[in-house]
DNA sequence: AAAATTGGTGTACGGTGTACGCCTTTCAAG
DNA sequence: CTTGAAAGGCGTACACCGTACACCAATTTT
């Protein structure tokens, strides 16, 4: 009696777009997400969406603040080091699970509240742990874009350009003599892609290391 | 004789094309960089561009490439930390000229070959200077895109999404007091825009240092 | 039950990148 | 100088994009 026995899509609301936008994106990339083939998606007419999403600058923003929600719940230890590596560590692991998020991170042209929030939370983290004003307004800059978890992958990369790539692969000892080497000095044996994920992890934690050494060191100078 | 009185437009060329798109990409910002726009600048049918490009993207990586090649020029001293950081400057510097670069470095899937002719650069500076491989390798990822010039301007970035401007602002404080809080320490007197390019240049020299000074205590270490 | 708000649709407009075929200019060889 | 080939440039056309606007349907509020 309550119920007919039509079924019916649900209607739709912000955060149901916003979800089945990062699943497309998850899938098909941020390139073939466009408002038209997400509707068709989500078994609705275009003009839908905007009814939950401004533009699509909009979504994107909010397909971001989505991710970055699930970092803010990062536990306090109240030291600044530990707080800040976890902190951004989540961060990365977040991003990477999202490819297309380091794309559309890099095109935004305003930080949104959902950034800022990200933000404030690594600068409190710090300031909290005690370390002084100026030193964690160096830090966010040291830090750089480091906290959104992204740095390019320099040997996972090939030139797109040259259409004959066996040629260009070996010739780039030749071309780049100094990438071959240090790209040689990983290269124990064949590297497998788990391998060079684990790779990438090693370096982003040598580079966080460093830096949060380098600012102590800082601090204890004083 | 010779010349006729007719005044004609010199046929074009690639790198004709190139530079006229970074200076409509300069003028413009490379959002309002399109096919059509470029070829009715350069008094031309759309089309006549694709006889010197084979793509807008392999356009967008020939602007950069143009970039690129300005700073190879950047002298050798033998000294892998001040080789370094020429380079790394004057990247900065050729990138901050041009605003859009960034956004279309962070867009490009693929290493192109100036991309990579560029990092051979750095790599070289460092080998050369006596770096050991592997702690030279370390240091191309702890710079990540540093060595792009790029680096995220917090406090210049104000929430897009909030239409009421003013309150968003007086409100910061009180959402994000930690951002509000370090942000105070910068601003003593009124800060202009010139001042804040010189305290974003103070922050980027300072995180160069710093990792500069890591790599070589790292080094020295062993 | 009536009114008002919200959700969803259909059409249309001005933009995009670029494939394809054709014409014109330029240059090289005879 | 003539001639043929190669390269440069043009016009049309297509599929796609984001989204303004007017309208209808569903839901909620009164």
């Amino acid at each position: 009696m309550a119920g007919s026995g039509q079924v019916r899509r649900p209607r739709l609301n912000r955060h149901l777009v916003l979800t089945e936008a990062v699943a497309f994106a998850d899938a098909n990339g941020v390139g073939a997400l466009s408002m038209r083939r997400l509707a068709q998606q989500l078994g609705v007419a275009p003009m839908a969406l905007y009814k939950h999403v401004t533009s699509k600058d909009d979504m994107l923003d909010g397909m971001l603040a989505l991710l970055l929600e699930d970092v803010r719940e990062t536990p306090s230890t109240g030291q600044w080091r530990e707080d800040l590596r976890r902190r951004i560590l989540a961060t990365r692991s977040a991003l990477i699970e999202h490819p297309w998020s380091q794309e559309v991170l890099s095109s935004r042209r305003q930080m949104t509240a959902a950034m800022l929030d990200h933000l404030d939370g690594l600068v409190g983290a710090m300031l909290q742990g005690g370390l002084p004003v100026d030193l964690t307004h160096h830090t966010m800059h040291v830090l750089g874009n480091r906290m959104w978890g992204f740095n390019p992958e320099l040997f996972a990369a090939t030139p797109a350009s040259d259409p004959s790539f066996e040629v260009q692969r070996s010739a780039l000892p030749l071309r780049h003599r100094h990438l071959a080497e240090i790209a040689a000095g990983v290269d124990h044996g064949a590297i497998g892609v788990e391998t060079s994920r684990m790779h990438d992890d090693f370096e982003f934690n040598f580079a966080l290391n460093l830096i949060l050494d380098g600012i102590e060191e800082f601090r204890n100078a004083d």
